[in-house]
DNA sequence: AGCACGCCGACT
DNA sequence: GTCGGCGTGCTC
């Protein structure tokens, strides 16, 4: 009597557990003829589709029967003995999978994050695999259609086809490949040799050509480097020497914009894949520009697999089982590639690494950047993080030398750092936000044929629209917040929820006809500069302008062509593009970090300074910076120009230290909303009650609140939250473990939306 | 989350 | 008489 197998199987359900499940009973009489190891679209319930000989094991899929639905889990552990009654377990329908789909070493970083983040396993999971895979695709490479030349088609004379002269080059060239051994041709490749579809129909129907679906052999040419390295500067050199590439180390490569960090990537990548092992890199989610990407294959000869969002799901399971298999040496994607299978797993590489859009911002909250470490150092695989402007977080671990600290402060080539000037806003004139002072500036760098950039990081014509004569506002009837107006097309639209309504001439309370805009936008600035310099082309860039498919490389093109010209746009002008003909960059207005009500608004707007600024001067072209402000004299910015990056940054942990703030304290944040705004509060009141229960409140474990959101009603919702605050991450999840079970039984909690929010970035 | 069950109000 | 509103309970 074989002892009884049971699976505990994590399901896509918000349920914090797993369930679990007999294994299929062994087929009775004699095995069955050669069943499909893998499910096709719909197993027939009653029938296991998998052979007998195949146990489960953690990591694969199995579709199981739950409740009355159908769900694809992953095996989470197997088992001889259940807590649940044994005489109720269900058997699974059919194991989907002959080797584990997800790699223990994933699995266990998945099932640590679900622990972390207190976030169900199953959600977790699903947030790992592609939804390809997720709904029961076989785990399979997709194959390729290729042509290859059939017996006659090898001894074809060419003469035969002499009045069909496309089938008859064609030929040609697959006979002189098939000389050289190359016996099949990628469809997708002649396309890109422009063969005409015609062609290889007629080769094909006069039995000259046969189709085939191969799957692809990834190519590994002895030469691993399509071009040369560059030649590395001292500093470079010595960040290289300095990655440890045989264990865990975390590296924060803090260099200067233009300081060649992509390049001491590049290096430490080609040691990896010279050892035969595979490189992970992550990148912010509009970092994957066709340059970045084009920099790695112009590199390396090497198999690469992009992971971004504008795949489709075919192409994203493609990408993931080719890292899976070791199919492709490197892997470039978003945040969620975090989660890709890596087969021979050597380095990962998390650029930009202050880039907010590596937190997931709802549902499975995580951070790729705090996951990417302990994936790393349970691989004992080196990370490398990168910035010009690193987060509080990864600067104070460097100092605390928890990372590696590798410099770069020298721009590469001759290229000069930007001359930075703050201009004075007060008392001055102003035409539409901008100083006498700054549109002088401006004509003379376009008279010099530069190119200006003018940052300003609010899209739209004017944040709010307001009547002159009795003071109505323009406010969204579903959120605390005002619609902004738009002219291009002509509109009012709430940035929060997307409401939107026909622009109004009179006002609705008293139907006067002096509705004033209040505020920049990026429309109005781009007005403004098209009516002032009438001789140059005003571009601008924001999520509005660039909604097209390929608005955004066509304006990179046109930029790139290096006429004189203005761009106006948000902080989409801030990441991932280089401008080399950019000579100045004007920053309308720097003031609005310093008043924000998070307590990370100042960090952020010292990033993002430096980002925008970093666009000048790249080239041999020396830049200037152009900065207004009303509060010239703040020490952060003070601090942030005149002693750089590095000491805004102790100046701002110093603040963190007094104020108990991350990273010197633990935070997490139990958010609830609901269209009432009592329900919520009164959930989180319920919570705090409960956590005052499992460990009151004293210096080292802290709460605040419940208290409303920042903006406490948006899309109709009021939005409340509690503040957790503890002198150490054990601390924080002794507390949260039992408090999210116990809140989670609460009737209360299934009727109000509620959410865990561990190590927050955004505390809105 | 989904989904079923169940118990009260306005319609053909 | 039914359709359907959403409160409650359960999922191995």
């Amino acid at each position: 009597m074989p002892a009884l197998e049971i699976y505990a199987v994590a399901l896509p359900t918000p349920l914090r557990r797993t369930f679990d499940y007999l294994a299929a009973e062994p087929a009775e009489a004699a095995p069955a003829p050669q069943q499909t190891l893998l499910l096709q679209d719909d197993p027939a319930p009653s029938q296991p589709a998998h052979e007998p000989s195949i146990k489960g094991r953690p990591g694969m899929r199995v579709s199981v029967n739950f409740g009355n639905q159908k769900l694809i889990g992953v095996i989470v552990a197997v088992k001889e003995h259940s807590e649940f009654d044994l005489k109720k377990l269900k058997p699974i329908l059919a194991l989907l999978d002959a080797t584990p789909l997800i790699p223990p070493e994933l699995l266990h970083l998945c099932q640590w994050a679900a622990h972390y983040y207190h976030h169900p396993l199953g959600e977790v999971l699903a947030a790992a695999i592609p939804v390809a895979l997720r709904q029961g695709e076989a785990a399979e490479l997709s194959t390729e259609k290729a042509w290859q030349l059939t017996v006659n088609g090898l001894h074809c004379d060419l003469n035969e086809l002499r009045r069909a002269p496309k089938q008859q080059q064609l030929l040609q060239q697959l006979q002189d490949e098939a000389r050289l051994g190359v016996s099949t041709v990628l469809h997708k490749d002649l396309l890109l040799q422009a063969v005409n579809r015609n062609a290889l129909k007629g080769l094909s129907d006069k039995g000259l050509i046969d189709a085939l679906e191969i799957t692809p052999e990834p190519l590994r040419p002895a030469k691993l480097l399509k071009t040369q390295p560059l030649v590395l500067n001292a500093e470079q050199s010595n960040a290289l020497a300095q990655i440890t590439l045989d264990d865990y180390t975390c590296h924060l490569l803090y260099g200067t914009t233009g300081s060649g960090k992509t390049e001491v990537y590049l290096q430490a990548i080609e040691q990896v894949l010279r050892a035969g092992k595979q490189a992970l890199v992550l990148i912010p989610e509009i970092g994957l520009t066709p340059q970045t990407l084009s920099r790695f294959q112009r590199r390396f000869n090497r198999p690469l697999a992009v992971l971004h969002s504008n795949l489709n799901d075919t192409e994203r399971k493609q990408a993931w089982l080719l890292a899976a298999a070791g199919d492709a040496d490197i892997i470039i994607g978003t945040r969620s590639a975090i989660f890709t299978p890596l087969r021979r797993p050597g380095i990962v590489i998390l650029d930009e690494e202050h880039d907010t859009s590596f937190k997931q911002q709802e549902g499975f909250r995580y951070s790729a950047r705090d996951l990417a470490a302990v994936r790393c150092q349970r691989l004992g695989i080196p990370l490398i993080l990168g910035s010009a402007t690193p987060s509080l977080e990864s600067y104070h671990n460097a100092r605390q030398e928890r990372y590696r600290l590798l410099l770069l402060t020298q721009r590469a080539g001759d290229a000069q750092p930007p001359a930075i000037e703050l201009i004075d806003l007060k008392r001055q004139p102003l035409q539409e936000g901008l100083t006498q002072a700054l549109l002088e500036q401006i004509e003379q760098h376009l008279l010099a044929s530069g190119q200006v950039l003018v940052f300003i990081n609010r899209r739209g014509f004017a944040p709010t629209l307001m009547c002159h004569d009795c003071g109505w506002l323009s406010q969204c009837h579903h959120c605390d917040a005002r619609l902004t107006v738009h002219q291009q097309p002509a509109h009012l639209h709430c940035h929060h929820c997307d409401y939107q309504r026909p622009l109004i001439h009179h006002c609705p309370t008293c139907n006067s006809r002096e509705l004033h805009c209040v505020g920049q936008g990026t429309e109005r600035t781009e007005t403004l500069l098209q009516n002032r310099f009438p001789d140059f082309p005003v571009i601008r860039v924001d999520r509005d302008s660039t909604r097209q498919k390929h608005a955004m490389s066509n304006i990179i093109d046109q930029v790139n062509r290096g006429e004189p010209c203005l761009l106006v746009g948000t902080q989409m002008l801030a990441k991932g593009h280089h401008f080399p003909n950019v000579t100045l960059v004007a920053i309308i207005d720097a003031d609005g970090g310093l008043f924000s009500t998070d307590f990370r608004g100042p960090e952020r707007m010292g990033q993002l300074l430096l980002q925008v600024a970093g666009r000048a001067g790249r080239a041999e072209k020396p830049g200037s910076v152009l900065i207004q402000s009303h509060l010239c004299e703040h020490p952060m910015l003070q601090t942030l120009l005149h002693q750089g990056y590095s000491a805004f940054a102790q100046l701002l942990l110093h603040e963190r230290q007094l104020s108990m703030l991350p990273p010197f304290r633990f935070m997490a944040l139990l958010r609830a909303e609901s269209s009432r705004s009592e329900n919520a509060h009164e959930l989180l009141q319920i919570a705090r009650n409960m956590a005052e229960r499992i460990c009151p409140s004293q210096p080292d474990l802290q709460y605040l609140g419940p208290l409303p959101a920042p903006m406490e009603k948006r899309n109709q919702r009021f939005r409340h939250q509690l503040q957790i605050h503890a002198s150490s991450r054990a601390q924080l999840h002794q507390l949260l473990t039992p408090l999210i079970a116990e809140l989670e039984q609460h009737p209360l909690s299934r009727r109000t939306r509620w959410s865990l929010d561990v190590d927050p970035q955004d505390m809105s």
